[in-house]
DNA sequence: TAGATTGTTAATCGATTAACAATC
DNA sequence: TAGATTGTTAATCGATTAACAATC
């Protein structure tokens, strides 16, 4: 199972098929065929069988998957057979917004602190964190050797930031800012910019 | 020009290079060749050059790309020769943030409502903005022509509002719910779903 | 058994890149 | 002019899909 010879289009996929399995299992299905998955994600059966053949054989023929196998090795290929820790730079009102968010709770990803900069902020709660000193995040990620981390600072400082982080340890991030990281070898950085998601979708509105 | 014959996966490229364009505008730069904008998007020249070829021929054989015609050509592409009203429903936290953030108005997206279902929260100010019933959206939406929408709903009620605001004329929504919306032909969804990205991110985290 | 669906191969489709004539 | 870079074609690369033997 070399990672490096998997396509990292078919990894992408994986999360929306965990997804929509989380749904069926709400529903009540214990086995889950490729056509009734491709159906609720436009993809054809052929690709979801494909991209699951990557990592092994999860089905039987005739039948399709069980479900609840299938969940878990998706889970178990993901990594999150586990809780993540994860820091959150910037408690401006997106960030705290972030923090506060049950959503990552409830999937595993466990946003441990909130750091700013602004001596304003710092100590005061926001939900259940307290916001804390940026200079002291890479002490934090050091001794609770957290990977994750999400970046809501502004433009001016986003790169610095992050430069911080990595050198702190932590391998993968998620970037608000807008700012196109630069980061080295064995960071992933994905990126969340609304603005982007506007004007992709602009193009296709009529002139009128 | 016919859009059908140009693939999205070019369209989805051009807000990047616009966004890289108006970075090197502030740089100063004048000019500027395929080479050049490929090394900071880490994409090849030729791959630039055959994405812009689409749309026409914006560049001088010998010398590159003059960078204002090719920005005013790309927002005219984008159809953000313009400013473009936005309604924004969900105050919540993250709706909220969204409503205030400053981004979007920079860059020609005008948040002109943001709207909820809770009595509690309706005529409550957030930033600028006043917390509408959101009842009254469809109204509105028609009488300001309204096309595009963000979404900051719970998921519970996520397709229920989605479909309110199709039928009231939105045709783009952006849409941060995590629920995969069935929309039917001229509407286009993106989607924002963080928890999704950290799950792509994981993979790539060894286990240790 | 008959029907269904997997896992996989080969064919197709589409996107990216290399190369180069045109030309500034 | 010589050097540089576009716009475009053809070649390459990679992803998706069709098809089907294997088998539950």
């Amino acid at each position: 199972m070399d990672k490096k010879q998997i396509p990292d289009i078919a990894i992408s996929r994986l999360p929306g098929y965990l997804q929509v399995l989380e749904q069926m299992a709400r529903e009540g299905f214990g086995v889950v065929s490729s056509l009734q998955l491709g159906k609720r994600l436009n993809i054809s059966p052929a690709q979801i069988r494909k991209d699951f053949s990557h990592f092994g054989e999860f089905g039987q023929q005739g039948k399709g998957y069980p479900l609840f196998s299938l969940m878990d090795q998706l889970q178990q290929i993901l990594h999150i057979d586990r809780i993540w820790q994860v820091v959150l730079v910037g408690a401006g009102d997106l960030g705290c917004a972030l923090g506060n968010y049950q959503g990552f709770r409830m999937r595993g990803f466990d946003i441990v602190k909130i750091y700013d900069n602004d001596p304003m902020k710092i100590g005061k709660k926001t939900g259940a964190l307290t916001i804390e000193d940026v200079n002291q995040m890479p002490e934090d990620v050091k001794k609770l050797q957290i990977k994750l981390g999400i970046l809501t600072v502004t433009q001016l400082s986003a790169q610095q930031v992050a430069d911080v982080m990595m050198a702190a340890g932590i391998r993968a991030i998620l970037n608000y800012t807008g700012v196109n990281l630069q980061v080295t070898a064995p960071v992933h950085v994905q990126n969340i910019d609304p603005v982007m998601q506007l004007l992709h979708m602009t193009y296709y509105l009529a002139d009128d």
